[in-house]
DNA sequence: CATATTATGGACTGTTTAGTCCATAATTGG
DNA sequence: CCAATTATGGACTAAACAGTCCATAATATG
């Protein structure tokens, strides 16, 4: 019995001719696509080009342009959130952490990957709630996203970094919310030295 | 010799047959479509359908898409600016005139036009820089915005409203950043209370 | 080696896209 | 009333779009 490159799972070994793509880098590839693009402007060859897949083996293996859209929006939360955590963990500082995040989106506004935001943040300005099943699958992804922000302040204040009398959950929609903002400001071009400008009166609300 | 319903401009009759529709206001009929829509989203026939016209007389007078699109763009930033100054010299204040501003996106959760964000913030998500002469307009468009901002924060400033000792410009696209943060919070499908909860965070920056 | 099963490449389809063209209508000026 | 000019309606076009289909390839199992 041989094995597949990408398979067995769980020791179940796949009946028929075996995939010749990594369905989650095939997922990955097509991400970038969408968060380079948005979803209107990627179309259907350019993510076959990016995935390097036929059209057939895209259709049998993501269903539609739309689901694997919202595949990339699950993929991409996931990825955010556990490199957040992870952040977070090995910063120790919860304070610490949050000062990070928010200087260093001045480096955002240059190289091949800058200037693209947060896909999440892009998905909402592109659909707001014209669609509902993206909607709510953007509303949880930031749920998510700002109990991770709410668990940094948490940390700050017992840390005592952060003021203990300030309502963690509100400071942390603050925070997503200036997130949003300034990424959406290094889209519209604005340079380094005034992101990070803007950044440091964000933080000044946790003095 | 008659008068049509749009001439005649500076006492010039136009030769030929007489527009049947009012440029300005299908203009406008247009920028609400890319508005709500993004300009991807918006096809040919939904603007031609906004606006009440035939393909001929679309093309004959405003070229292309993309050339509409532009003037969509100044259109709305010129009324933006015009509204916003308006508002700032009735309130008196420059703090007053913000903090209203900031509070009143709680209400764009709700209603027909809510949700929709601003159209500047919008094109920057949709567009990054991905397209120059956008890019272009954007940007520009966006910095006569932040000087309304600025001359608010001036005039808090010689009000005694807001501190002195902090660097207007500075502050101005702070809060340029906020309110775009802010609103896509909005298109994400946070809550009234959430958004006032936040803009009040927004807002004591200025105390 | 044969059969069952799944994957793949490439041709194909119907729809939608932005944009063009032309005959006709409506106007001004002579 | 006629010529010049511009606007309009509707048919038309070529390209791009997402999605389907089918013949063939590659694997596992018996």
């Amino acid at each position: 019995m041989t094995y597949g490159p990408f398979g067995p799972i769980l020791g179940v070994m796949a009946i028929g001719r075996p995939l010749e793509f990594d369905p989650d880098i095939a997922l990955e590839s097509a991400m970038h696509v969408f968060w380079r693009q948005g979803y209107e402007a990627s179309s259907l060859q350019d993510l076959l080009g990016a995935m390097g897949l036929s059209r057939s083996s895209f259709y049998q293996a993501f269903e539609s342009k739309p689901a694997l859209f919202k595949r990339c929006i699950q993929f991409y939360r996931q990825g955010l959130v556990d490199e957040l955590q992870s952040k977070l963990r090995k910063t120790g500082s919860g304070k610490a952490f949050i000062q990070t995040l928010f200087r260093d989106v001045a480096k955002e506004t240059t190289g091949p990957d800058g200037r693209r935001g947060c896909l999440l943040m892009n998905t909402a300005s592109e659909f707001a709630q014209s669609d509902p099943e993206i909607a709510d699958l953007v509303s949880n992804s930031i749920k998510n996203l700002t109990r991770v922000f709410e668990k940094a302040v948490k940390q700050g204040q017992q840390q005592g970094d952060i003021p203990s009398d300030r309502n963690s959950h509100v400071l942390a929609n603050y925070l997503v919310s200036s997130m949003s903002g300034l990424r959406n400001m290094v889209k519209a071009g604005a340079d380094s030295k005034s992101i990070r400008q803007t950044a440091d009166i964000v933080l000044s609300a946790l003095d």
